[in-house]
DNA sequence: GCTCCAATCTGGTATATACCAGATTATGAG
DNA sequence: CTCATAATCTGGTATATACCAGATTGGAGC
C-alpha cells in the first residue's frame, strides 16, 4: 500500500487523485470544499491545501478565485510553428474558442522590443492585448507588437479575429520565418490579473518573432498560458 | 511605494527580489536561512516561505534538499529540433555538461510505448535512464526507448555520450523526422527522486519520437527538466 | 594532518487558529 | 416574478508553534 514514512500530504495527493478518478469527476466539475475535504480525510485545511497544490501542479485540478477547485479540462494541442489562428485550431479540436481584446494602442517601441526586433527605439508600433478562452475558461493572454508599416489602420479593424488572416488578405504580407522561445514562468502582475489567477500561478511563456521574406520585422507575439492548458505538439523534418 | 492592500508575502517577494539584485547575488549563491530572513523582514517563517516559493516559481531561486535556497543560474538554451547532443550544445554555451547513466536494460515495450510508436506490445526495446548536469547542477533526467533492431549490442556501449552520434557513426542510422511534445508538469516519483527535488516540483516534459527515412521507429525520448533550467529556442521557416 | 561522531543548522512536515474578501446563495420586500 | 440585501460559503492570508530528517559543522581523539 502506502509507504509508512510517506508524508501525509503526499498520501492525500494520491488518495484525492484516486478519488477523483473513482468518482469519474469530469472536466470543469467542482470538488468539495477544502473544509469538507479536511474533515473527510481527517486532517487540517493547511495539509489538504498542500495536497491540492500538488494536484494543481500536476495539472489535474485548478482553482477559480474563491469559488473552489475544479477538474482541469484536457490540454489543448498547440503547434506554434503553424500559421493558423487560435480560433481555427481550437475549433478543429472540438472546443469553443473566444477572444477578447483588452486594449489596442499605437505606442513607441521600448528598449527590450527594439533589442529583440532590431527596430530603432521609439519607432511606432501597434500593441494589442487580448485574452483567449476555450470553453469559457481563460487560458492565455497575448501581447501583439506589430510593425505598422505593413498594416496601416490596423487598429480600426476588429482584432478579435486572426491577425495572420488579416495580414495575408488585406495587407498581402506572409510571415516567412519565425524565432520561437518557450519557457515556464510564474504568472504575475497584469497577466495574472487579466486571467483572474493568483500571483505566482505557474504559466508557460511563448514568444514568436516573425519576419517576412525580405527579412523585415512583421510581428512579435508574447503569450502567457496557464501551465495546465496546453500541450505543445510539433512535427519536424521529413520531406524537404 | 507598495499598495497598502497588497499581501505581505507579495511585498516580501518584491523586497527579496530587489535585495537579491542589490546584493548582486550571483548564480548558485546561497541565500540566508529562512529563520534569518523571517527575522530580518519581521515576519514568520511560514510567510517567508510563501514569498520564497513565489521567487522559485519565477525561476529566480531554487532550493537544494535541506541545504538552503540558491540563486538560479541562467537558463540553458535548447533546440529540440536540432540533432546535436547534450554535451555539445551545453559546451557551446560555455557551461560544463555531465551525464550519468542510472540504468540501462533490455525490456519489453509496454502498452503506452506501443501505442506511441506502433511497435507491437512486448517487442524488445532498450531502455536507458540518464541524469544530466550543467555546472554540477542536475537539470534533467531522460528516458530513452530505443529500437534494438537498428543498434544491436547498444547496451555494451558507453551511454554517457551522444546516442545520436552512435546511431550515425556506428549503425549508420539518421533520424529523419520527429514528433515533439512539450508541456509543464509536476516532477514526482522516480524523476523527482533522481533529481533530488521535492515531490511536485515544477518541471517541463519534452518528448521526442524519432523515425528514419523508411518510417521505421528509431527512438523515443522522454525528458523531465527542472522548470527553471531551460529556455526552448527554435527557428522555423526561411529557406526551403 | 586525519577520521569519526555529536551538536547544530537547514528546510520539510504538521497542527491549530483566526480573520479577510470575493463569490454564491438565501431571504425578504416590492 | 424581480431586485436588492443580508447571510453564508469559499479559498486566501497570516501567526504561532512543534518536531523531523538530512546536511553541515565543529571538535575530540588519534
Amino acid at each position: 500500500m502506502s509507504r509508512t514514512d510517506y508524508p501525509v500530504y503526499l498520501q492525500l495527493r494520491d488518495r484525492l487523485w484516486d478519488w477523483i478518478e473513482d468518482e469519474k469527476l469530469s472536466s470543469q466539475q467542482k470538488l468539495p470544499s477544502e473544509r469538507e475535504l479536511s474533515e473527510r480525510f481527517s486532517t487540517t485545511r493547511v495539509t489538504i491545501r498542500q495536497a491540492l497544490s500538488q494536484l494543481e501542479a500536476e495539472g489535474l485540478i485548478f482553482r477559480s478565485n474563491r469559488r473552489g477547485w475544479f477538474v482541469t479540462p484536457e490540454r489543448l494541442r498547440y503547434d506554434p510553428s503553424r500559421d493558423i489562428g487560435f480560433t481555427r485550431y481550437v475549433t478543429e479540436q472540438g472546443f469553443r474558442p473566444r477572444t477578447e481584446t483588452l486594449f489596442k494602442q499605437l505606442t513607441e517601441a521600448p528598449k527590450w522590443l527594439s533589442e529583440a526586433t532590431g527596430l530603432p527605439e521609439g519607432t511606432p508600433v501597434y500593441h494589442i492585448f487580448r485574452r483567449r478562452y476555450v470553453n469559457e475558461r481563460g487560458l492565455l493572454v497575448e501581447h501583439n507588437y506589430i510593425n505598422p508599416q505593413h498594416c496601416p489602420g490596423l487598429l480600426s479593424e476588429s482584432t478579435d479575429l486572426s491577425i495572420w488572416q488579416m495580414f495575408k488578405e488585406k495587407y498581402n504580407r506572409v510571415p516567412d520565418h519565425r524565432d520561437i522561445e518557450i519557457y515556464p514562468l510564474a504568472l504575475k502582475g497584469l497577466e495574472a490579473d487579466s486571467l483572474g489567477v493568483n500571483q505566482g500561478t505557474a504559466g508557460l511563456y511563448i514568444q514568436r518573432l516573425s519576419h517576412d521574406q525580405e527579412g523585415e520585422f512583421l510581428e512579435l507575439d508574447r503569450e502567457y498560458w496557464l501551465h495546465d492548458a496546453l500541450k505543445i505538439s510539433v512535427h519536424v523534418g521529413g520531406r524537404h
